[in-house]
RNA sequence: GCGCGGGUGGUGGAAUUGGUAGACACUCAGGACUUAAAAUUCUGUGCCCAAAAGGCGUGCGGGUUCGAUUCCCGCCCCGCGCACCA
């Protein structure tokens, strides 16, 4: 018997492939087209491990898959070589960027190859090559007419350890994405493209997009498009104004402080003499203080006082100025209108500096008794107070009736000089307690409206908790000395449980956690004319008013910032603009393209923020284009990012001298079907391209407005030790150790695949490849033996086996099809392992007696098997006697009628409880079915002396019986 | 804090619209083959109980239902992303 030998089959159908060109696909389209991709790797230093590899098994079973379904596939792949990380792993290893990516290039190729993945070479590209980076030139040149490039000098991040600048997205927690080193703010003038201008357009269509929620709601986050209000404060004696920025104008009433960052010009200008100084420190501070430390999380507040006032434009009441720095400049107009009552950071901000809290909008809540409210009625107005009296051993007094709970309080009548006059008044008729220690507000104000069925009216009840301390025991008669309800106290822990009024629990948790900040939604109260609207009504409102007088506009800010795409560094693609002194910066005209890379031995960024580029006269030197006169070439080179911006493109048309693509041919293959990558490129190439492609579609390039239809994020292989693989951890798993220690390709690739969902994370499995090879290996001698059974021809032939046979291959070819089209490739080759197993059985009873039918089943298995192991599978085809590839085969049919059962199982349960299992006859009918469920033995014993008061019978699955 | 995913045997993981929980694989144990080992092959393997009978089992607590991993309410835990964006 041949043994499973995957190292001579492999390299031997990997070399057939090739010279027949199956992989490659045709422009002509008589069938329906797949374009499946993964992202372009970068040929880094450090070989691709299994972590990899399955990004690319999960694009190859999608490739072959569609390819025997009949579609016509472009699975493509190519270089992502520009870049930070090739340009890093040459000047650390002493070479030049050109030989190390040549070198990484023939690895990663190698590597591929020797997996049997399906990639049509021919169109292969690699982003560093002139024919290609003359079209990403072009690209920028396209971005620069329409005003989309730009030159801008700003603060930027500056990544000291790689020399370079970076775009935002770039930044990972204050740290550059590509290193791990912090990185500072530099001031240098930069290359951008306009990508705010896309924003509305890149969040808007996202949502017909076939991808992940986590990255639909990255890029959502990251695109930050808040809906709000831009409103003008005239500042108390200068002629100057303050536009703040704010979501909510509804709480405009109350703003009862302004904030504007240290950066705001006119943090000096308005600071009063008296506050100069302590403000010209604070200032200078916030600017020695980097980004990073400004931005972190729940950092205590800090701030000052300017000295000076603004006028709210609502009510014309006087609010002071400060400066502090947890208001960004950057950020919509860099100062805000701070309203304590409804915002946590103003909140926090009040509280540490004493600041008036005012509330502005009431949460509504309901009460017993109410109904929605009338419009044909009176409505009462009505305030009230509660007391959340506690005694000095932590315990709370809470005032019991019948069906209620709650604290005690009530009405503020007009004999009562002011809240706490009430409050007293009421604990002392309620509870009998006269002697307080201390009385303070700590809820926010709470509104209820609506028909009161008692009173016949409306009711609208506004209310706020109060804590009152008690002094002493001390009581005088009341209310509970009467009859009318009982008082308890309970301790502090007990209070949550026994409230039974919304709004009670609510003041409750705002005064055990200590914030009585409201952020929700709810009707506004303390707003003059606006008291009684709806927050969401209020909006509109307070916005249109202060419209008409010049002091509002509706506006729409974005997190989003421009993509910073230039570089000082040497490995990227130089931008193709002259600065000349006369013209400025001028356009590299199109026939001039590409502006090639010139060749240097100094390739080290100095890291004066000019990049290698500034040093080659040669190259920077050249004359204007429009006036003729001496100027120099832009020195930057292109964040690799551009590169990667329309790669997808390319590959429709990779041979193109003329034009970066062929329009038909874009349009032919495009928008990319399958997107297999991670997600760590979320907020950036997959951004980025989303950007590119919009662009290219409004000037009419392409017909489609975004790259990829549907994107797939695999899940991350970690190390057997539950760690990220990595070349420094020194845990990595490469495939070429696993092919060369016997196992092969198709078992690297089937335990990529099963050991999991492929959009989960899984830690690699040592044990797991020695079953994926046996499965492979079980099949090869299974078919090895049918082939050898050939000649001896033994006549068990069982007719059972043949109808069972088929069941089984029908059955499988159903489960793969199924799973294939749902993505869910672990369980495809489980099933696929199952029919091995029961093909096993299968053997042992009629020793391959029915050749018809045990060809068909092999071959049948072979052919789902194609997609994920397609050596194996490839060989045996021809071991079996079939001529052409397997690949190029048609995906097997199912045919239903072997799908249907002799016999069905059917469960027994009593009161839902498993007690018994029957088999019977697939026709039976539900009385025949139930008889026999009866009759069970188990199930009998049980029934006995019961009566059966319901029998539920679910076809083909159960029958329960409920006693 | 906010957003997005998840919690099922010793392990990775399966379970159509609610309908026999644990497919498939790993691990482990035992049998066959072998001088022996490896490989291969067959059998067993959720927990409690010596076994049978039975009971318990899908993060926790409730609910709906004849029946819940699946639906509803309230919690806990883990992973990822964002994070003073007004």
């Amino acid at each position: 018997m041949k043994r499973y030998n995957p190292k001579e089959i492999e390299t031997k159908w990997q070399d057939k492939w090739e010279a027949d060109k199956i992989y490659q696909a045709v422009d002509d389209l008589k069938k329906p087209k797949k374009y499946v991709l993964e992202y372009f790797p970068y040929p880094s230093g450090a070989a691709m491990h299994v972590g990899h590899v399955r990004n690319y098994t999960i694009g190859d079973a999608m490739a072959r898959f569609a390819r025997m379904r009949g579609y016509n596939v472009l699975h493509p792949m190519g270089w992502d070589a520009f870049g930070l990380p090739a340009e890093n792993y040459a000047i650390k290893n002493k070479v030049s960027p050109r030989s190390a990516i040549n070198k990484n290039t023939d690895r990663f190729k190698r590597q591929l190859k020797q997996m049997g993945f399906s990639y049509d070479w021919s169109r292969e590209i690699d982003s560093t090559d002139p024919g290609y980076y003359r079209w990403t030139q072009w690209f920028f040149l396209l971005l620069f007419k329409l005003n989309l490039a730009y030159q801008k000098e700003s603060l930027q991040w500056w990544c000291p350890f790689d020399k370079t600048v970076l775009a935002n997205e770039q930044v990972e927690n204050g740290l550059c994405w590509r290193c791990g080193n912090k990185v500072e703010k530099k001031s240098l003038k930069q290359w951008f493209f306009k990508i705010t201008d896309y924003a509305d357009r890149l969040l808007d269509d996202l949502d017909d997009l076939d991808w992940s929620d986590a990255i639909k709601s990255m890029q959502r986050n990251w695109i930050g498009r808040s809906v709000g209000a831009e409103i003008k404060f005239r500042i108390d004696g200068p002629d100057e104004c303050i536009t703040v920025f704010t979501t909510r104008p509804d709480t405009l009433f109350g703003a009862t402080f302004l904030v504007i960052s240290p950066e705001h010009p006119l943090a000096l200008q308005i600071t009063s003499t008296g506050q100069r100084e302590e403000v010209e420190k604070y200032i200078k501070a916030a600017a020695s203080k980097s980004d990073i430390e400004r931005q972190e999380t729940n950092r205590e507040k800090t701030g000052v006082f300017s000295g000076a006032y603004a006028i709210n434009p609502v009510n014309y009441k006087k609010v002071p100025i400060w400066i502090a720095d947890y208001v960004l400049y950057g950020y919509g107009t860099g100062a805000i209108m701070a309203v304590p009552a409804h915002d946590k950071r103003d909140y926090d901000f009040a509280e540490k500096f004493d600041l008036p809290i005012v509330d502005v909008i009431a949460p509504e809540l309901s009460g017993t008794g109410i109904n929605r409210h009338r419009d044909d009625v009176e409505t009462l107005e009505r305030r009230v107070v509660a007391a959340i009296l506690c005694n000095d051993k932590g315990e709370y007094l809470l005032l019991v009736e019948p069906d209620n709970t709650h604290f005690l309080g009530g009405d503020v009548e007009l004999s009562d000089a002011d809240d706490v006059a009430a409050l007293k008044r009421q604990v002392t008729e309620e509870s009998g307690y006269t002697d307080f220690a201390s009385i303070k507000p700590v809820s926010s104000t709470i509104v209820m409206e609506g028909y009161r069925i008692p009173k016949g009216k409306n009711q609208r009840t506004e209310g706020v908790f109060y804590e009152v301390v008690l002094a002493s025991d001390k009581r005088v008669a009341s209310e509970v000395e009467e009859g009318k309800h009982e008082i308890k106290w309970v301790p502090k822990s007990e209070v949550a449980k026994q409230l039974t009024f919304e709004h009670h629990s609510l003041a409750w948790e705002q005064y055990v956690t200590g914030n009585r900040c409201y952020e929700g939604e709810g009707v506004l109260v303390n707003s003059g004319t606006y008291d009684g609207l709806s927050a969401a009504e209020a909006r509109d409102k307070i916005i249109a008013d202060l419209e008409t007088k010049g002091f509002a506009k509706e506006r729409v800010n974005y997190k989003i910032r421009d993509w910073l795409i230039s570089r000082q560094r040497y490995w990227g693609a130089p931008i193709p603009i002259i600065h000349c002194s006369k013209d400025g910066a001028v356009a590299v005209p199109e026939d001039q393209l590409p502006v090639l890379l010139p060749e240097i031995t100094d390739y080290e960024p100095s890291g004066d923020g000019r990049s290698p580029l500034a040093k080659i006269a040669e190259f920077i030197n050249t004359d204007c284009p429009k006036c003729g006169g001496p100027a120099k070439r832009e020195t930057d080179t292109m964040d690799g990012f551009a590169c990667s911006s329309w790669y997808f493109l390319r590959f429709a048309d990779p041979h193109n001298n003329s034009k970066p693509f062929d329009k038909d041919k874009a349009d032919l293959w495009l928008p990319v079907d399958d997107y297999i990558g991670g997600a760590e490129h979320a907020v950036m190439h997959l951004l980025y391209a989303r950007f590119w492609t919009k662009v290219m579609f409004d000037q009419g390039l392409i017909d489609f407005k975004e790259p990829f239809s549907a994107l797939r994020n695999q899940g991350m292989i970690l190390a057997p030790d539950g760690q990220k693989m990595s070349k420094s951890r020194g845990n990595t798993i490469e495939p070429d150790g696993l092919i060369e220690q016997g196992y092969g390709a198709d078992s690297v690739r089937i335990m990529e695949l099963f050991i999991g969902p492929w959009n989960q994370a899984v830690n690699w499995s040592v044990e797991g490849m020695a079953g994926a090879y046996r499965f492979l290996q079980r099949f090869w001698n299974l078919t090895q033996e049918f082939l050898e059974a050939k000649e001896e021809q033994n006549a068990k032939h069982n007719p059972e086996v043949s109808r069972e046979l088929n069941r089984i291959t029908h059955r499988t070819i159903k489960k793969v099809g199924d799973d294939l089209n749902a993505l869910s490739y672990n369980t495809a080759i489980a099933s696929q392992m199952e029919m091995i197993n029961d093909l096993y059985k299968q053997k042992t009873l009629d020793l391959f007696a029915d050749r018809e039918a045990w060809e068909f089943s092999i071959n049948s298995l072979l052919q789902l098997l194609a997609p994920f192991a397609p050596h194996i599978s490839e060989e045996l085809w021809h071991q079996m006697g079939n001529t052409t590839s397997i690949h190029l085969s048609q995906w097997p049919a199912v045919d239903e009628q072997y799908l249907k059962l002799d016999q069905m199982s059917i469960a027994i349960q009593i009161n839902g409880k498993l007690r018994g299992e029957i088999k019977v006859n697939a026709a039976a009918s539900e009385e025949t079915v139930v008889e026999a469920a009866k009759a069970e033995e188990k199930v009998a014993a049980l029934l006995t002396g019961h009566e059966i008061k319901k029998t539920i019978y679910v076809s083909q699955h159960l029958v329960n019986f409920v006693i």
